[in-house]
DNA sequence: CTGTTAGCGCCTTCAC
DNA sequence: GTGAAGGCGCTAACAG
């Protein structure tokens, strides 16, 4: 700057306002000092002037834990579209559901003066989100609830997405219906399991442990589940399967029985209508989940770290929609 | 900083020789100063630390063009992954494939004194990605070759796996082959084209122009496209897709119309063996376009500015594979 | 309308 | 082993 200005001749203050727009400037001065901002190719430092403006870093850090989930990369995608359109920019950061992990971006995140903060917790152990830890950083938690902490957050409608697909298997004149799900130790796992367990309870069935299978499943490891549960002439003859890994795993596994079970699940699943499997999805938009998230931490957010605005943590729960493909 | 010093009863140098660690301090002093910091719950300003030290600002800029294209989420995800291996973090930007919003994401970054940036240019207009416009910052393009500028590159065999897919299906017994595919202003949907061709003349056939489809398909649009070519006694037995999402419209025009016809098709689409649809595609994995850009990028990055190693640009092939699905 | 002074939070250099 | 001075690049606040 201080170059940009001896070459305009005037001094570097003159430099900044130019460069801030507001300032009263003469127009032969705003031109010459233009000129050699383009001939010098400047371009102002906005480190340094976010440090003295005592400003935030312009930054709003998103911390999931597995990217390489597209269920995460869409939320990610929904966040950006808002925060970019409030001038900010999003920070990516990857877990691996590991604590530790999480625990170092966010301190980083700290470090740098994030704007604020979406976290995606991987446990129960939350204190290093505590306003204290956060040195009072605006945080928004997605997916899962907090514990031990208060912060907005975003969720998904586990309970009644599972409850309503389960529901509808039912109406379609299930009695047996099994679970396919994830461990109860994840709140989606857990909560999608009590709307199983609902529905059926509601219809007047008495949900049986022998319809049920929980695991940290993958494609492959589902499809072995679902075979397990369909493969008996008393089992069940539809089956809820609590995420889209679990819904294809169980889809490959009918195909592959040539069974005529019928399948609810949780989540979108592309080209749910080619599958030749009848489904009941619960879906919803992922990007969503990132766009209320974003927003709800913008409200948070302050140029003036001393002025954020407060209030009592918020809860936006998002719907999902029933969808129905016949084989 | 200086509260922790007055509270540990020492100057604020101390508190940070104490925090970087390496510099000489007395065990007691070192001991009072670690107390301070925790009691006050202090984290050192790296924006602050990062101005002085006359360092980058330990951000990776990633420009993409359309993160709601899970192929860029996979990107973005592979190039996380290096990225922070480095202790570096990546900062993401979407252009919604503007130009304008490329520049001034760009200009941003650099602003903000990003280590590197990763860009997936949206044009072919790449002045503002010039050594001089990015103040040197080193700079890695992804998915699309540079135009009028040097820059290490990491690009997908468009033109090979266009070419092998295609092969396969002449060689399964096709001699009309169709192509379903982009316009040929964007990179890849000319090098597929090339490929496409290359493997019929290969092959002694002659490509003719009614077997061919151009535009900015989406799943909708590509079905009523594929529909077109098949739907003729005279017309293609098998149709190449340059993309995943024309090979799922062209699936649904297969199954719509009860076809025999045989698809081929340009990157990985899930569940692909549950279609009913015989499917060659040429497939890759997107995240190692991410890891093998920022890899690129991390050769060139250096704490610092002035001594950042240089060298030709670089380029980078990802191979695909074949991979075939019958009905 | 423009310049001078001072300082954001931190760290290098040089004293002690 | 520790402290004081000075400055990274920028901009409020106050001159003039």
């Amino acid at each position: 700057m201080r170059d940009v200005a001896a070459r305009a001749g005037v001094s570097a203050m003159t430099v900044s306002r130019v460069l801030k727009g507001s300032g009263r400037v003469g127009d032969s001065t705003r031109q010459r000092v233009l000129d050699a901002v383009s001939d010098l190719g400047y371009r102002r430092n906005e480190t340094a002037r976010n440090l003295r403006l005592g400003r935030q870093s312009g930054l709003v850090g998103l911390v999931v834990t597995n990217l390489a989930n597209p269920f995460y990369a869409q939320l990610a995608l929904g966040a950006e579209e808002v925060v970019q359109e409030h001038g900010l920019r999003l920070v990516l950061g990857n877990t691996a559901e590991q604590l530790a992990r999480e625990q170092d971006l966010v301190q980083d995140l700290v470090s740098r003066r994030a704007n604020g903060l979406i976290v995606v917790p991987s446990g129960s152990d939350q204190q290093h989100l505590s306003p204290a830890a956060l040195d009072s950083t605006p945080l928004v938690l997605a997916a899962r609830p907090p514990a031990g902490i208060e912060a907005d957050t975003v969720l998904v409608d586990d309970f009644g997405g599972a409850r309503a697909a389960t529901a509808r298997l039912v109406a379609d004149g299930h009695t047996r219906v099994g679970f396919l799900g994830n461990p109860p130790t994840l709140f989606t796992g857990a909560e999608r399991f009590r709307g199983w367990w609902s529905a059926l309870e509601e219809a007047g069935i008495q949900p049986r442990d022998t319809w049920v299978r929980r695991g940290p499943y993958d494609v492959v490891t589902a499809e072995a589940a679902a075979r397990e549960l369909l493969d008996r002439a008393d089992g069940p003859t539809a089956v809820f399967c609590a995420n889209n890994r679990l819904t294809l795993g169980a889809c490959r596994a009918v195909r592959g029985l040539g069974s005529a079970a019928a399948l609810g699940g949780f989540d979108a699943v592309e080209s749910a209508d080619l599958l030749g499997v009848p489904l009941t999805l619960a879906s919803y938009d992922p990007a969503e989940i990132g766009r209320r998230a974003a927003r709800l931490l913008m409200d948070r957010v302050s140029d003036d770290p001393g002025a954020r605005p407060t209030g009592p943590p918020r809860r936006t729960i998002i719907p999902t929609s029933l969808a129905e493909f016949t084989a």
